[in-house]
This record gives structure tokens, sequence and C-alpha cells, in this order.
DNA sequence: GGCGTACGTTACTGACCGGTAACACCCATG
DNA sequence: CATGGGTGTTACCGGTCAGTAACGTACGCC
């Protein structure tokens, strides 16, 4: 009856189809705003559509949570693959870039925190289909740190690892408190290096000039 | 007309005013179950009352949360103070002592997460009254670790102070999803260790014996 | 006894929630 | 032209939400 379809979506999201909308506008909205605090309603009118639509393309918001967050793990790693793959070779650089990028994402205007973790605290029935995809998102966070942190010649790499991702965590959970700028975050990089200054044994004779390798101060 | 008041009440709150009933009930729902999750009906029937009850005690639900949280924030502060008054002037003792504290409520069993940092996920809304509370708690927590990390003689104290921040902020967080026990909490404290190592200067004549001071390896 | 305080009980409101039924319409494909 | 898939529209369901009104009752205190 009145099919826009051209306007009628004020986010720009013209030319895609109803189900990726809907889509888009979800992740959205439960990033911004908490998953309990969005209704089914809400993400089909903000998406240009309907209710109707949205049961057409989704069994039922539950899954549509966990859908979301899937994309969110697969978008995860492959940022994280990409910060890795230019240092090749270099654990422990690997670990400072894939820092960089994490605590970019971290500290960018308008983050609050990890999907991931946040939809952990509001979703908190074992039933939830959200709940296995957290699980082994992070349980696979944790992995991938201890092996880079073994890589690296971590003498206790377990620890190591864990000690990154608890750094991580922190940064991610503190961003719903706290400023990009001024807040913990901040000083996030810094205490990684420290950690892997104190940790790591010391540089063995790298190919390049070995002076300039952790480039800021990395005392603190 | 059905006035038990001698029973009925399942959980062990027997002499308790309704007041009182209603908020260690609502607590340790909010805390276990989630804000969000927990209507007002839920509450005041767990308390072995009425949802009429509720409301002669409380002015709202979100009233309630932030006194819950209130609650909570000097609960910790409690805890806190009394972690660091057996190390009074040794500063990076009591940076070790307030870790231990915080990691064995951390990790216990049925602990999920920080109830601060829970509700800022689930409470996203700047008016909400629980907001204030979260930030104002969150601060002073920065600010006293900055403080004892400057007291034990860091460089840079901002940063070690952040440092140990995220530490905690990332062993609340991710007791959501990791195990108490086999989880990178088990680790945070080794971490801190070696963080306190890497950053303040070296052990200047202690008065016991200077060789067992950290305990465990210090090297993680 | 009178009275006030604290509390229980029932019933209700209006809004929102997740989810469904039925029907109309556009348009591409055959 | 006919068909069918994708979509919009309206109306509805049962349930839950936060919050309120009105009334009844037990008990302590003066």
């Amino acid at each position: 009856m009145k099919q826009d379809k051209v306007s009628a979506d004020c986010n720009q999201q013209g030319g895609l189809r109803v189900r990726d909308r809907i889509f888009n506008t979800a992740r959205e909205l439960f990033y911004r705003q908490g998953i309990r605090a969005v209704g089914v309603d809400a993400i089909a009118s903000e998406a240009g559509t309907n209710k109707m639509s949205f049961y057409r393309s989704f069994a039922s918001k539950d899954d549509l949570v966990a859908e979301c967050l899937r994309a969110q793990v697969a978008e995860s790693w492959t940022r994280w693959d990409a910060a890795l793959a230019p240092h090749e070779g270099d654990a422990r650089r690997q670990i400072e870039a894939v820092f960089e990028m994490f605590l970019a994402k971290a500290c960018s205007e308008n983050a609050c925190g990890c999907p991931l973790s946040n939809a952990a605290v509001e979703l908190r029935e074992e039933s939830h289909p959200a709940r296995e995809v957290i699980r082994e998102h992070k349980t696979e966070m944790r992995n991938r740190l201890r092996t880079l942190a073994k890589q690296a010649g971590a003498a206790d790499a377990d620890a190591l690892g864990d000690a990154l991702l608890l750094l991580l965590e922190g940064s991610t959970a503190t961003r719903l408190v706290f400023d990009g700028r001024n807040g913990p975050v901040g000083n996030a990089l810094v205490a990684a290096r420290a950690l892997l200054d104190a940790c790591l044994p010391p540089v063995k004779a790298p190919r390049k000039s070995p002076g300039k390798s952790s480039g800021r101060r990395a005392g603190a």
C-alpha cells in the first residue's frame, strides 16, 4: 500500500534486503542500548519495516541475538588475523599489534564495551543460544593469546596469555564507565608492554636495528 | 488475613523488617539473574511479601537498584580498608593485599562479576540514578589504586594504577564466562606481581627477611 | 479502649513484550 | 497472462511489566 522502499530507511541502507537491514539495525541497537532494552518492534521500525517481516526472517529474538553475536565473532577474528599478518614470525610484535588494534577499537568514540561480554551480563540463562557463542569465543581468544605468549618465548605462557586477556577484557569493560581518552584504557598498551618486558626473554639478536624495537617508554 | 510472618520466608530472614527483606532479596536476585531480568513482583514474593509492601518501602524499582548499588559500594570499601589496614606504611604489600581480597571474592563459587560493572552494562540510560553511583565508585577505585601506586614509588604511578584497575576489572568480567578455578582470573595475582616488580623500584632494605617477600614464582 | 503503624490481600491500570493470523500488494520470472 | 516469493499493513493473542487504589488486619503504645 505505501511501499516506498527507496526512502523510509533513515539509515543509509538503501539497496539491502529486509533481512540484512534488520540484522544490521539489530546489531547496532543491541550494542548501543543493550539487548534486553531493545524490542523487536523497535528493531523492525528502525530498519524501516515492521514486526511481521522480522519474524519472516528470524525465528525468534533469541535466534537473532545469537546470530548477531556470531557475526561479531567472525569480524573480530578477521581483524585479529589482519593485525597478526604483517608480523609473521615475530610473536611479541604480533601481541603488540593485536593490542593496538583491539585498543583502538575499544577507545574509539561511541564504543561501549565488548558486545560478547555485554551479552554475557545481560543473558544469564544457561540455555540461551547466545551463551555458547560467547563462551566459545572467549575460550578461543584465551587460547590464541596463550599460544602467542608461548611463541614469544614466555616461561609461563599460560599466565602471560591470561594476563593479556585480563587487560583486554578490563579495557572493554571500563569503557562503559570511563571516557575513551582519559580512562584507564589509555594505559592498557603500556601495561601490556611492561608485562611483555617482564615475562619475555630479552630480545635475541633481531634482524633489524635492535635499539628501537619497543618504541615508547617501556618502564611503566 | 493470612499473616504468618514466622514462616513464609523460605530464606533465613526471620526477624527482619519487610523493607530489609526486600532489600536483601533484591540485591541477591539482581546480582544473580541481572537487574532487568528481575521484576518487582519476583522480588516481593521471594522476600515473602507482596508488591504493595514493596512500594510502601521504595519509591520505584530504579530507586531500589540505586540503593542496592550504594550498599554494594559501602561494603566494597569496608573490605578494601580492612585489607589495607594490616600493612600500613607498606604500599606495595597493601596493593597485593587488596588484590588477594578482591580476587578471592571474584573467584568464589557463585560469583558472577562485579555488581556495579554489570549494572553499567544493563542500565545504559544516562539519566538512571544508578549511573552516578557506578561512575563515582569506579573513579574512586581508580584514584585509590593510583595513589597506592604512587605511595609504592612507581615512576608512572597513574599508568601502574590503571594497569591494576584493568586487571581487576578483567578478572570480574571474565567470571561471567569462565570458571573461577580454571579461568584466567587464576593468573591475575601473578600478573599483578609481575607488574609491580617491573614498575616499582627494587625493595629498599625491608625490615624482615628480604628473600621471601613475593612468595610464589614472580616471573610469571 | 483508642489509635497509629506496619503489613497482607485483591484487584486493577496502561504500557509493553514476543509472537501470530489474515490479507493486500508489487514485481520478477515463467 | 499467470504464478509465486518478498514485503507491507492491520489486528490480534497471552503474558509480563511497573505502579496504584481500596480495604482489612495484627500489634504495640499511650
